[in-house]
RNA sequence: GCCGGGGUGUUGGAAUAGGUAGACAAUGGGGACUUAAAAUCCCCUGGGCUUUUGGCCCGUGCGGGUUCGAGUCCCGCCCCCGGCACCA
């Protein structure tokens, strides 16, 4: 760039010859000099580490740790700078606040880079961090580095393997073989909540099945905790927690027993027993093992045999298809509805699905949209059993099913009962005969962990010929991921090849045996660091009862909104199993929640193949730090996406150079000239009322995580400053214009650290601006003395009349009345006052006089 | 389809408890200062009408309703974003 063009637009002063900077050298504002200055004291002085202290109130403030990817983003900027405004507040509030930052280091980027680049993935690690540690150092940030939590470290991953341990004891941890959801390209299976639209979540690929022996959480024993609750979770978002619901999805209905061939019984899952009645067919999955039982030897062993075979090739994709056909075949038995004693057949079909309810289901023609179609294709039978209010339901008018509630027909004792009673009744039914009972079904599966990598921590697990398998004892932890290993691209994990790693002795009997080579899911390790924050440096344990019981819960989480099921489910998970083991103060680890909107440009995501990506380093490197945190604290309420602005970050550049002018400057700030005039209704009272006015707002703001308002507020107090700064100086006060520059800049700390810091230094307080703590408004001074009142006939505003504060509904009417405009409205008295019918005062703000028509 | 969120000027957004719609910015326009530019400062910037130093009408996705008064509450739609989706 052309240094002259840059020089007094872009900001940082360098070379500039001209212009008010050189007539005044207090107005050269240079954020790179104030920031690395600021940035400087704060490590020096760690300013920012935090002890626990029983005589202060705690707030522990966490916003979502980083993937250590090697470049920070505009989007880590947005989150971090958010969280970093609410610390600087509540910690200027007098809070003992602890706001940690770590790294979510353990993952298959580090792998990749290993195969791509021949860079050993701890290298590649920890290089990333050390750079991106930089630039959050750049932004000044306030973290207690101290207390900095890598999960690749072997300090760290000792605590993940406890955590398993801890887990296995408790009966939470299981291994079974499975169909798994196995991404090709990450060579590794997944979790259900890792599986989006039947892709994999970090890379898209499609997800294939593959049946594999795999170590699970057994998070569904929490299924009715995690969503119950819900409702105690004020502080989120109600999409997060609808989301939750969602994804845990309970269902309330019952299981019955149909009947088969020798008497084998086929339970179903239904959660409308009130049809019961109207059931003209079963179907099962493909996978059911009663299938092959039904079938085996008769001559419908082929053709069902070929069926299955031909639903288990289809992919994952193709499933859940738009296009996607219901088919089925019949496996030539029948089974006796145990409530109206029907014999109706059974069936074979692609949509039901094995891991769900029982595997099979109860064919409902006449009350289930997707059975009526299923019934209709194959030509099955269909009944009617509720009716509709008027009774008018008539099968042969019928083209879709009936699935609303209504009376129950045809329906044996339970005919003319309510469905919504009814389905109770059949339940009772169902239990006193042994036939069925009430169930519920949740969607939620359990947690699968294990993954074929190598960049992870490793399962605690050993495998004995003679003892089975067993947990490694929490004595012998951790068990160490061996680094400088080959990482290949494909076959087994390097971990499975390394002899050293696999090759160990049984606890129990001494003999050789072999140690498990799966890794656990990172998101193993983003489930408890909430915790380890509270004593990152214990060598004993995870973390001491009494660090958690200081600090925790979070009162305040923020981060993105992907993350809504995946960590912050586990983490919610993890925390009430911690808890049950009396080991974490609250069954809830997050007490309030922010999920921050992206950062967009040109209204698309930001990525490098649309080339519409912003650079932290580049940015805060042309405007400085705080520019960037108060342009994106304005720019967009927290919780919604931030359109990107150059535009914009130029705005907040232009008003922090005039806080610096307004503020550095003396009584006479800015040595006015004829043409600076101050505009309207300035005067030393208005500037107290707006000073005080602006620390109620930026305090209210700061309270309900209004960041953008705050800082227009501080924009409107800036403003008042500079008219007030052009008012002929015998006019000014200058303890009114101190009071209101000292309350700017301590309300402008949070968002703008350094330059705030820097100028508490040069107003010539002692300490620092952080150290003066926040300000306090006068309720008296917040109040207008006079006010402008808005005087509406039937409701359109029609005039505005100045009132002193507070005056009565009366005088307030009297003056409203006496208005030239309204009188003249009104016509001449005296019949005017016949015509109001009716006058609403709201005291200091509004008259709206009815008039009849 | 179900669940959640949203729809306000040219743009980002504000209006927190039913009480002045458009704060604060950005953009654009006009002006001051300057040899000039930058920077800075001042004024204007939703639409239409008008008898134009004044005033009127319309306007918060659409259509109704409640109310003295609706961006805000209620009913019915439309559209956008996000999540889930043969879950029985």
């Amino acid at each position: 760039m052309n240094k002259h063009d840059s020089c007094c637009a872009g900001g940082t002063g360098d070379g500039c010859i001209s212009g008010a900077a050189s007539r005044n050298g207090n107005y050269d504002y240079e954020p790179k000099q104030v920031e690395a200055k600021w940035q400087g004291i704060w490590r020096d002085n760690e300013t920012y580490v935090v002890t626990e202290d029983p005589l202060k109130p705690k707030y522990y403030l966490l916003e979502m740790f980083p993937y250590p990817s090697g470049e920070l983003h505009v989007g880590h900027v947005r989150n971090y700078t958010i969280g970093d405004v609410i610390t600087r507040y509540k910690r200027a509030r007098g809070y003992n606040v602890l706001h940690p930052m770590g790294w979510d280091s353990f993952g298959l980027p580090a792998e990749n880079a290993a195969i791509d680049r021949g860079i050993r993935p701890d290298k590649w690690t920890w290089d990333n961090i050390a750079h991106m540690r930089e630039q959050l150092k750049m932004i000044g940030f306030s973290y207690d580095w101290s207390r900095e939590v890598t999960t690749a470290f072997p300090e760290y991953y000792k605590g993940t393997q406890w955590l398993f341990l801890l887990l296995y004891e408790r009966g939470l941890v299981y291994k079974k073989t499975a169909p798994a959801n196995w991404c090709p390209k990450c060579h590794t299976v997944l979790a259900n909540e890792q599986v989006e639209q039947g892709k994999c979540w970090r890379c898209d690929s499609l997800v294939e099945r593959r049946s594999m022996d795999q170590w699970f959480f057994k998070i569904t024993d929490y299924a009715e905790r995690l969503l119950a609750d819900l409702d105690k979770l004020d502080g989120w978002p109600e999409h997060v927690k609808a989301m939750q619901a969602n994804w845990i999805g309970k269902s309330e209905g019952a299981e019955i027993d149909f009947v088969g061939p020798n008497d084998e019984k086929i339970p179903v899952f239904t959660t409308r027993q009130d049809t019961i009645y109207g059931v003209t067919y079963l179907v099962l999955a493909p996978e059911h093992p009663l299938v092959e039982k039904f079938i085996q030897g008769t001559e419908y062993e082929a053709p069902v045999r070929a069926f299955i075979d031909k639903v288990s090739k289809m992919s994952e994709i193709d499933r859940t298809a738009e296009t996607f056909e219901k088919e089925g075949i019949f496996t030539g038995v029948y089974a006796t509805n145990p409530v109206s004693g029907d014999k109706v057949p059974v069936w074979v079909g692609n949509y039901v699905i094995y891991e769900y309810g029982t595997g099979a289901v109860m064919g409902v023609p006449g009350h289930d949209e997707r059975d009526f179609h299923f019934a209709k294709k194959y030509g099955l039978p269909i009944k009617i059993v509720i009716q509709n209010e008027d009774q008018s339901l008539r099968l042969e008018e019928m083209d879709t099913a009936y699935v609303d509630p209504g009376i129950m027909v045809a329906s044996g004792p339970f005919t003319g009962l309510d469905s919504e009673a009814g389905r109770a009744q059949v339940t009772r039914f169902l239990e006193e005969n042994g036939t069925g009972r009430g169930k519920i079904t949740y969607k939620m599966r359990d947690w699968l962990i294990s993954r074929q990598r190598y960049w992870g921590a490793p399962i605690p697990m050993i495998y004995c010929p003679k003892c089975g398998t067993l947990p490694v004892p929490k004595e012998d932890l951790p068990v160490v991921l061996p680094l400088g290993l080959q990482v290949a691209p494909e076959g087994p994990s390097p971990l499975a090849r390394h002899e050293a790693f696999v090759n160990t002795t049984c606890p129990v009997c001494g003999e050789a045996a072999k140690r498990e080579t799966d890794t656990m899911d990172t998101f193993v390790c983003s489930s408890w660091y909430f915790f380890r924050y509270a004593g990152p440096h214990n060598t004993d344990e995870a973390f001491a009862k009494a660090d958690v019981d200081y600090w925790c819960p979070v009162d305040l989480y923020i981060g993105g909104v992907e993350h809504a099921v995946m960590h912050l489910l586990y983490a919610r998970f993890i925390t009430k199993a911690l808890y049950d083991a009396g080991l974490v103060p609250a069954d809830e680890p997050f007490t309030k929640m922010l999920t921050q909107g992206m950062v967009v440009r040109d209204g698309a995501k930001m990525s490098k193949s649309k080339g519409n990506v912003v650079s932290p380093d580049e940015i805060v490197g042309k405007f400085g730090a705080d520019v960037v945190r108060v342009f994106m604290m304005f720019a967009a309420p927290p919780e919604r996406d931030l359109e990107w602005s150059d535009r914009g970050v130029e705005g907040a550049n232009r008003f922090l150079r005039r806080v610096w002018r307004q503020v550095t400057g003396g009584p006479d700030g800015e040595q006015p000239e004829v043409n600076d005039a101050p505009g309207e209704g300035i005067s030393t009272e208005g500037l107290l009322r707006i000073t005080h006015q602006s620390i109620k707002k930026v305090t209210e703001d700061l309270e309900r995580l209004a960041l953008n308002t705050a800082v227009s507020q501080l924009m409107e107090l800036s403003n008042y400053i500079g008219r007030y700064q052009r008012l002929p100086g015998t006019s000014q006060s200058p303890e009114a214009l101190d009071e209101a520059k000292a309350a700017l800049v301590k309300l402008l700390a949070p968002f703008a650290p350094h330059i705030a810091h820097e100028l508490w230094e040069r107003l010539g307080y002692d300490g620092t601006v952080e150290e003066a703590g926040w300000p306090e408004y006068d309720p008296d001074m917040v109040a207008e003395r006079t006010v402008t009142v808005v005087v509406q006939v039937n409701g359109k505003v029609r005039d505005r009349i100045q009132v002193e504060a507070g005056s009565s509904d009366e005088e307030v009417t009297e003056k409203a009345l006496a208005s030239d405009r309204i009188a003249k409205l009104l016509g001449e008295a005296p019949e005017a006052k016949d015509k109001i019918a009716k006058v609403i005062v709201v005291k200091d703000k509004l008259v709206n006089i009815v008039i009849k028509r």
